[in-house]
DNA sequence: ACTATTTCTTGATGCAGCTCATTGGATAAA
DNA sequence: TTTATCCAATGAGCTGCATCAAGAAATAGT
């Protein structure tokens, strides 16, 4: 049966932060709910607000926003047992200056705001949860905040691929260079001189 | 009497959020204590282990880290009402890679790790105070890096002196700029490109 | 009041990474 | 197979900001 339950991945993920009551489980059971998105499909589209919470359970999805001139910026992705949200949008109902879509096919689970306040009322185990669960993002964020500012491209791009090997292989150069914050053309002359100093035997 | 309490203040700050019943201001009262440091003083060093969060009741305190090259990178400003720490030291236990220290003669409100935790377990509201402040934070610390990956210098001083206008005249123009992410004489070239622009009739 | 230190300004030069443009390969559609 | 789309590689020139240097102005220490 639970082989079957869509929910499963999320409480084997909450289970492992903090143990719960089957009652617990029921409640998340009852509120998350799942849904597919195809390749290239939004999310959340700027302008609108940001409903629901997304947790990633199978695929990829990126979150950025589109400036002036038009460039791309990847604030983050998020792949299996990943969480992606613009939570300024979600918590102040507000209109959402950042994009959500689809890298590949995903299946995510969803929770509303309004489904979120009833989790935490009656679950108040679940404030515990997700505070820890904003700490440990928020430590991620700032050490990203950090490389950004201290760091040059090439460093940038050598510490995503120690902390992300998984999605190295798994994006395109042009997403890459999206999140690393330089052109495609930079990463690419950059990927090139590191390959040179990599194994100088020729 | 509240009056010379030194811990009013931090009463006052948490009461703004969610109201606090009696036991749990005193639970408060008895877990933070406040502290005194001079202008230059440290509060945490570089290899140290982050062991209290720092609430700053007044004056300002800056979180920084020092680059190979021995440039200066300021992660944060904290002034009155804001927090302060190295969370994934505090959490993890682990060597800090950041500083934070006085630029201002500053009274800060602390709390130890243990006692935090203690404050969780006998004042479950504690939980969500702390999951509503990391929510706030981290939407702030999104927008910063937003600012980061997306904007020219000139774009980010604009967002500077617009959400932390009483920080301007506050900071000397090499904190700012370590801020900003630029070299100090940048900073100065694009105030006086600005002064210029802004007003242009003499 | 005087000296020392820090802070700000301005100039000259260099470079990392951007922009624009071209080419080739890979994948997908007709 | 042909055509269209997407992605990676590479060259040439440009630009925003860093770096180095030196002088002026403001602050702090004694």
């Amino acid at each position: 049966m639970s082989q079957h339950n869509p929910v499963e991945p999320l409480l084997l993920y909450f289970n492992g932060l903090i143990p719960l009551k089957n009652e617990e489980k029921e409640l998340v059971q009852a509120k998350f709910h799942h849904r597919l998105y195809r390749k290239r499909q939004y999310v959340l589209q700027e302008g609108d607000v940001c409903t629901h919470l997304n947790f990633v359970v199978r695929g990829c999805l990126r979150l950025y926003k589109i400036d002036d001139r038009g460039n791309t910026h990847i604030l983050q992705f998020a792949a299996e047992n990943y969480w992606v949200n613009d939570l300024g949008s979600f918590h102040g109902l507000k209109a959402s200056q950042l994009n959500i879509d689809a890298l590949e096919d995903t299946v995510t689970l969803q929770i509303t705001r309004d489904d979120l306040v009833t989790l935490f009322t009656q679950a108040p185990k679940f404030d515990r949860i997700f505070r820890v669960l904003m700490e440990n993002s928020y430590i991620r964020l700032q050490q990203r905040l950090l490389q950004n500012i201290s760091s040059t491209a090439e460093d940038r791009y050598k510490s995503f691929i120690e902390i992300y090997p998984h999605l190295v292989n798994r994006l395109s150069q042009v997403q890459i260079a999206a999140f690393l914050g330089i052109a495609p053309e930079s990463l690419s002359r950059l990927r090139n001189g590191l390959s040179k100093t990599a194994k100088p035997k020729p």
